[in-house]
DNA sequence: TGGCTCCTTTTGGTTAGTCAAAAGTTTACT
DNA sequence: AGTAAACTTTTGACTAACCAAAAGGAGCCA
């Protein structure tokens, strides 16, 4: 049986790549799974040993087909769940992440199927995030991040990539979910900031935070 | 943080003893949980040192208040859990045991008291076992078990005491759910059986069999 | 009072996963 | 080429949970 240590790891190295075509910096893998350098070198010759990565000492690591496999299947647990939570339980998107994390490793593929048909087959979870299929496609979109726009383009808000719950709840609280239509009202470089109107309502963003959320043309 | 491990530990103690009176053996416990004694030893030592038991060594072991509230509540998430399953995601009740035996461990409060709420605050799982309230209380209904019942008794399912999925499948397949109403046909207790009658359909059961089927008088 | 059987506990050892700190590599800069 | 900074790996140690097998207690029966 696969532990969910080593579900968390193949996961986050597919988060950091998702087309598991870099070398991931051991450092790097460690940070996001709040682990010291050491025990991620340790998992990761355990994770090579199986078959689950590639590792080239001192330069990184790299999943494997099957360990991509593996991780892809684990987002779509964690995806689908989170959308369960939101849809059917009328959970906050901003709460639901910790607790997907945590369902991800023990949901059955029978539960997630039954989920999957609930929902009715959704590609993106909450935060805009695509969710692979069982056979483990990942439905592309091409969207722009919102700091890339420009004044006058109406666009609408397709994801936010920033799972932190107090993030969440700003766009929230802002009318700056998902679907929701925008228009750049002004855009300076030099303050570093973008305004938006969504609903008559203007806000303005940081150019950081604005690189964080991702919108389609309407 | 309170391991899966220790609540499956206080969990199996509860089920052995809902009242908390007696003390179970070592062994006893051990079998359930499918460990070895050893292991169930040096468990329950480390249990009494967090004084979740209170062991008297080669007597056995018994639940404290403190541990057996943690216990309530692991079986009030089990048996939301298992409802939660059947109800909003048609799954069978055969099914639900194992999944909610993961499942028990990771859900939220809140998850558990939105799941409580879209169910309609229900009292009893899937197989006709109570579900705590989220204080703990835990509704008492007088049942009598299928196999004291005699010819001529009208009587209603109330609860299955065998979480086998086998088993499970067979009372399903002849029409034992909860809520059924059976007549009792003949009772031989040479034949070591009973036969009841079910809409229109006659099973014949063995009363080791009717003894974990339990029933409410109509 | 022994002795026997059935449990339980103890002992010694394993595995997964982790951390702190020492040791080793790579790279970039002088 | 030599050195220092930044990173990675190794080492040694720890905890939770488990097992197999040896040792220890309780109750029973002669
Ligand atoms: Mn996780
Ligand atoms: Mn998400
Ligand atoms: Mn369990
Ligand atoms: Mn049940």
């Amino acid at each position: 049986m696969i532990s969910s240590t080593v579900e968390n790891y193949l996961k986050e190295l597919f988060l950091l790549d998702p087309r598991s075509e870099k070398q991931i910096a051991t450092g790097e893998l460690a940070k996001v799974l709040c682990v010291t350098p050491g025990s991620a070198t340790s998992m990761i010759k355990t994770l090579a040993q199986s078959g689950l990565v590639e590792h080239r000492p001192h330069y990184g690591v790299k999943l494997t087909e099957q360990g991509r496999n593996l991780a892809v299947h684990v987002v779509r647990r964690h995806r689908i769940v989170e959308l369960f939570l939101v849809n059917i339980l009328g959970m906050d998107w901003g709460e639901v992440h910790d607790e997907a994390e945590q369902l991800e490793h023990v949901v059955s593929d029978d539960v997630i199927t039954r989920m999957d048909e609930l929902l009715g087959h959704p590609t993106h979870d909450p935060h805009g995030d695509p969710i692979p299929t069982p056979e483990g496609e990942i439905p592309e979109r091409s969207l722009q991040l919102l700091s890339f726009c420009n004044e006058g383009d109406n666009v609408a808000i397709a994801r936010i990539g920033n799972q932190d719950a107090a993030f969440l709840k700003f766009a929230e609280d802002n009318g700056l979910l998902l679907g929701a239509s925008i228009e750049i009202k002004h855009r300076n470089d030099i303050a570093d900031s973008i305004t938006i109107q969504s609903q008559g309502k203007e806000v303005v963003l940081g150019l950081a935070a604005a690189g964080r959320i991702e919108v389609e043309d309407v």
